[in-house]
DNA sequence: GTCTATACCCGGATAGAC
DNA sequence: GTCTATCCGGGTATAGAC
């Protein structure tokens, strides 16, 4: 092993890193984020908790490098998966499925990314300051969906950032979905893509100007932040 | 006072009750739920930690008992405020509006109803089964907006439920809107009735039924219980 | 039934020796 | 970089005074 090396586990610090990553993530999946502890992680990583909190500052930095994984993972997959000539609907649904697809086994782990929802001051909080740029990732691939329609920058702004918000509920149904594969969900996905497909045009028209400006005012980002 | 009285103050008992749920909840509006312990309202109430848990069987029990009396006051505000007369988009808003006022100070306190969103095993979850109770008295409210509309009686539960869970979205937008007086929040209630009021008709014409049933489908009461 | 005092256990986090 | 020992504060349980 020599200096020119894949970032991920060139040190030996950093495969003890990934180590205690991937156990802590073994034992989040199994029962939850909150009930594993910080003792479980490290015995079952195989070392001391002093040794587990040298490599992570706290518990929920386990879930932020989760979070960053995820991230990484979902634009990968979607982009493998992107076929240039599908359209608005299919790319949607495409969108949708390979997120839900990555992260059926993690349905327990995601409860905890909802536990914080209502505290943009959290750490962990998906509206938080310190997820903006993970956030803003997922974001853009989002509006992504729409760059290949013809429309006013505007509304392909407010698609994008509506789509987002609507894949939240999504999210939340998931976890609570217990029908086999999570069938439910995916007809949920298919209901979503085709209103939101067939939505798109109608919010375009010139009548619906008025409502476009209004839920633009809502939705632009920062329009919460004091 | 005799013995014909008041549920609420009868014994003395209830009285440190009402005293210890009072305190409470002005330390949970004040710093939140979490940065709140039983210690505090104990010291707060003037009583002992063991006297506190005594009436109180965990600090969750005295977020329930709010839950019950933000329910009840609710019911008790949107009655009051009816308007016979008043169209459904109005009808809508007075729903929305009653509730954001009765909540309005309230919001550090509400972030913890949305901590367990991801959970429904959780007794405090909005989706659980120990919140059963509150939750369709509130759906019940939530479907009686639309009882003066003629629409085929699945239309009606189908919004109802569409409305009540677009009512928690609006709340997640309260509980981060900084803007004075939430504002926004307003425009948003006043949007999403606009919406509601004016896609009802809509979802009713036949062209609409095979969404109506997928939708249907997804949103009945236990779809997602195994 | 009402309330105090105290003790317990657990879990996150840290200090400092090796 | 890894360990052991410890702190701290939370929820909880209980023994018992009145």
């Amino acid at each position: 092993m020599n200096s020119v090396q894949m970032k991920t586990q060139s040190t030996k610090g950093e495969a003890t890193r990934a180590h205690i990553l991937d156990a802590a993530l073994k034992l989040f999946r199994k029962r939850g984020f909150e009930a594993t502890t910080m003792r479980d992680v490290a015995q079952a990583s195989g070392l001391s908790l002093g040794a587990a909190y040298h490599y992570f500052r706290s518990k929920e930095a386990l879930v932020g490098d989760y979070y960053e994984w995820m991230q990484a993972e979902h634009e990968r997959l979607f982009d493998a998966s992107a076929t240039p000539n599908a359209d608005l609907r299919a790319r949607i649904t495409a969108l949708l499925h390979t997120k839900l697809d990555l992260l059926r086994r993690d349905r327990k782990l995601l409860s905890a990314m909802f536990g914080n929802l209502g505290d943009a001051s959290h750490p962990l909080s998906l509206f938080g300051k310190q997820t903006a740029p993970l956030r803003n990732r997922s974001l853009a691939q989002f509006a992504a969906v729409f760059d290949r329609e013809s429309m006013p920058e505007e509304l392909r702004a407010l698609l994008g950032r509506g789509l987002w918000l609507a894949h939240l509920g999504v999210f939340l149904f998931f976890i609570h979905d217990s029908s086999p594969q999570q069938l439910k969900t995916q007809k949920l996905v298919e209901t979503v893509a085709e209103l939101v497909a067939s939505g798109a045009p109608l919010l375009g028209h010139p009548l619906a100007a008025p409502l476009r400006t209004r839920l633009l005012d809502l939705i632009e980002p920062g329009a919460l932040q004091p």
